[in-house]
RNA sequence: GGCCCCAUGGUCAAGAGGUUAAGACACGGCCCUUUCAAGGCUGUAACGGGGGUUCAAUUCCCCCUGGGGUCACCA
């Protein structure tokens, strides 16, 4: 009776979603997938000063739009709900009880001034601060009659001072800690919330979690959890740290300001789907060279044992290209319609956006920078005539004018102002006139954009200008260029 | 600083004793071509150092170095 994989992934509410912390849902929710098991979500919402409002909303906004969907959660429910922690409050605190009956944890009323002079003690003296048991000592009368005083108190996990706790992880293997580098941890605030170190343990252990998924900064605290567990006589679940995704110099990333958020990201102009295949290859790796993912394929081909034990820089350059492939493998109706806010935030000129998207999809990475490209439509600006020159296509001032003149009359008098009729007609009038179609369109694509470099051609763009247009910039051009050949 | 983890090109990474040490991004070149892209071909570029083990180490062990994480009534 193989018993069902249970993943979970636990945020808490304190704002937008980064990268990291959206890598590991991603994990989270594949690993439940790849064992058929079930995917849940649990709000850890015990730090009530760092709550901030929406941030639950935010979470599920993101899940719902990366497809990452759990089976049960605070909106759905499930068998052991309520799913957050806030509303489960007064289920840890017995727990807590349970553990001081046996003897594996006990109250402390040391304040916070308290704790705080023996730090500043131990960081005098360069020692490593550890509390110091001051209230393990405490009669069992003095105890209650405080308790019932009123006065205000943490439960503390007791470690073992002795001993080593060695647990293993899937990914990183065994890993074994000395007990008395163990401090005797906060079970209970004196808030009467459990700490994220025990509300994660119990409800890990109260929701069947079988698969503990998380970034690795967790490792150094596993031990204290897996002695909780030992404490409860729990099974211990399966460990899976990933490794961190770092930032280009190597420091983790944080909900500081100025780290890549997935709020951030789509605000770029990154695709989801981009997103999530890039991160899903931060930190795991298929079999093959693959590098292309959709979701329902990595819920076939994640596994667990490809996790890699070294942190990931997150790459922006790699992300883009992912985005650049992810663009170019639409339809052309698919990326109209992703890039359709873009254009209509920058094209304030009378075109047909489609045949704008039409030459942008092969040529754009992120959608935000779709406004930098097409600024030459909204207006001809005054541009250097120095851009007519090019080498390559074998132009000069002279012959620049030669080619527009030639081709004012032939655009003017086209039946059609279609791309099939501009590019008959012009290659044609560029082999009646012997020169290479360069020297033909080039001009004109610089006179129709006044810029050096546009997505698209000079019929691509003579196209989406319309002949009114083109014909008024084609003049523009013919104009300058006739001045400064005279001169 | 204590403890823990990590270590293949600039980046993501294959590799799991014997390989010409994959692939991708980025970068360079060539081709294609009406600019730019896209596409095709191609090039530069890596096993941090020192000891072991072994006939043979990128691969196993130890040390060093480097990097990271963590040491809260935050998660």
């Amino acid at each position: 009776m193989a018993q069902e994989v249970r993943t979970r992934y636990a945020p808490s509410p304190t704002g937008y979603i980064h990268i990291g912390n959206l890598r590991s849902a991603l994990y989270e929710y594949l690993i439940a997938r790849v064992y058929g098991g079930k995917f849940i979500l649990r709000i850890e919402d015990t730090d009530q000063e760092r709550l901030v409002a929406g941030a639950v909303d935010v979470i599920y906004r993101t899940l719902k739009l990366c497809g990452i969907h759990h089976d049960e959660g605070p909106d759905i429910g499930g068998p052991y709900a309520p799913y957050v922690q806030s509303e489960r409050k007064s289920s840890y605190r017995p727990f807590a009880e349970e553990l001081i009956e046996k003897g594996e944890a006990y109250p402390c009323f040391c304040t916070k001034e308290r704790l705080d002079s023996l730090r500043e003690v131990s960081e005098k003296e360069s020692r490593t601060f550890q509390y110091d048991r001051y209230c393990l000592s405490l009669s069992q009368t003095e105890v209650q009659a405080r308790i019932s005083a009123g006065e205000p108190h943490v439960i503390r996990q007791k470690m073992p001072r002795e001993g080593f706790t060695t647990f293993s992880d899937t990914v990183y293997g065994d890993i074994t800690v000395e007990n008395s580098d163990l401090e005797d941890q906060i079970l209970i605030k004196s808030d009467g919330f459990p700490t994220y170190n025990f509300a994660n343990v119990v409800d890990d252990h109260l929701m069947h979690i079988t698969h503990v998924v998380r970034g690795s900064e967790y490792l150094s605290s596993t031990p204290k959890y897996n002695l909780l567990y030992q404490a409860f006589g729990w099974e211990t679940p399966v460990y899976v740290h990933l490794p961190l995704i770092v930032k280009p110099d190597g420091s983790k990333i944080s909900k500081r300001k100025g780290d890549a958020t997935f709020e951030d990201l789509l605000k770029e102009g990154y695709l989801v789907e981009a997103i999530l295949n890039y991160l899903s290859l931060l930190g795991w790796s298929p079999d093959s060279n693959q590098e292309i993912f959709s979701l329902a394929e990595l819920e076939k081909s994640f596994s667990i044992n490809r996790i890699s034990k070294s942190p990931s820089a997150f790459d922006t350059d790699k992300l883009r290209w992912f985005n650049a492939a992810y663009l170019r493998a639409m339809t052309p109706e698919a990326f109209h319609s992703v890039a359709l806010p873009w254009l209509q935030k920058s094209i304030t000129a009378n075109v047909s956006l489609e045949a704008i998207s039409r030459i942008l999809q092969q040529r754009t990475e992120v959608l935000s920078e779709i406004g930098d490209k097409v600024g030459f439509i909204n207006a001809l600006e005054d541009y250097s005539l120095d851009i007519y020159v090019h080498k390559k296509m074998k132009t000069t001032l002279e012959n620049s004018l030669l080619s527009l003149k030639a081709a004012l009359p032939v655009l003017e008098n086209l039946p059609e102002w279609t791309v099939q009729a501009m590019h008959d007609n012009l290659l044609g009038l560029a082999a009646a006139m012997e020169i290479k179609n360069g020297q033909m369109l080039w001009p004109i694509r610089t006179a129709l954009s006044g810029w050096e470099v546009t997505p698209g051609g000079a019929i691509e763009i003579a196209e989406i200008l319309g002949r009114e247009e083109s014909l008024r910039r084609m003049q523009v051009g013919i104009d300058r260029l006739t001045a400064a050949v005279n001169a």
